[in-house]
DNA sequence: TTGCTCCTCACGTCACGTGAGGTGGC
DNA sequence: TTGCTCCTCACGTCACGTGAGGTGGC
């Protein structure tokens, strides 16, 4: 289970001397994810995802969180299929429960944390329908495909010839 | 279960009729696979659908086969985010294999039979690998967001405020 | 003849890929 | 100073969407 990502690695590291996290340079974001530098700034470009910080000579700079938000919206984009504004919107939803969580015990107008719950809540529920729905076509595809599998099987083993 | 669609309607009655099934025009075709006359136009330009034939005018007519091709199309594309270029290839196996299927009486070489059905095992084979680690992301998925669900609703009962 | 559907260009769009030419940090 | 990585345009691509202007069939 050791990663062999030096990127990742250089994270886990620091978390581990607790030491400030040293933030990555897009190269490095990009190998960790999975996705080209270019990808990283069209997400910046539409306002999905920003660096954590710059270096002083302007070089995007990206921490775990960062990296965590690019997974998750690939896992978006891959398994549901949705589009960068869908996505966007439903990050940004996200978003605004953590917040709340975050700030959970400076306690707001309750009411209003209600109303956020159940926000997220419609939100989540949403997705998971999505989801479910993916779900049902993946499996009867799975199925369907090893049936045929199987078929081909047993003919090949009724093919007496070598 | 009974079908809603006005062009699959048709050929339905055709075949219980035991009529020649009515070749359907582009934006019947589009309206049963739920894609539209540009996409079935775009396909046949890469040459991955065909058309049934023609009418005497050049317009465009397509029949039972060419809906499940469109439909096996999206399928691949949809769930498990193939490109064209690759579909075109997997079904082309696939047509090798179903042209040795329909012709499999006029015995050809066995051996030949042979390498057909295990060229298209392989490919089985390779989509099944796929299909199966797509679902399993989805389970997971599926699980997180569950889990994710779950806590939001034991969240809200213990918010006693209405 | 009148609508409605079909036809072929052809330009637009989304989510990036891919250099072009120039600057930054160990 | 030398590489290597980074930067910003900007044009290309894939899988279509969307009219523009004209023809076909009940």
């Amino acid at each position: 289970m050791t990663s062999r990502d030096p990127a990742v690695a250089l994270l886990e590291a620091a978390a581990q001397a607790d030491v400030p996290p040293p933030a990555l340079r897009i190269g490095e974001a990009a190998l960790a994810t999975g996705v080209s530098e270019r990808t990283l700034r069209y997400y910046e470009e539409l306002g999905l995802l920003a660096p954590a910080g710059h270096s002083p000579g302007g070089t995007r700079r990206y921490g775990e969180i960062q990296l965590a938000r690019v997974r998750r919206i690939r896992e978006l984009q891959e398994l549901l299929g949705l589009n960068l504004d869908e996505i966007k919107s439903i990050l940004s939803g996200e978003d605004r429960f953590d917040a709340l969580r975050s700030a959970w015990e400076r306690s707001e107008d309750p009411g209003e944390r209600r109303a956020i719950v159940l926000e997220y809540l419609e939100l989540a529920r949403g997705l998971h329908d999505r989801v479910a729905a993916k779900f049902g076509e993946i499996t009867r595809f799975l199925s369907t495909l090893e049936g045929k599998i199987e078929r081909c099987e047993s003919l090949l083993a009724e093919m007496p010839e070598r």
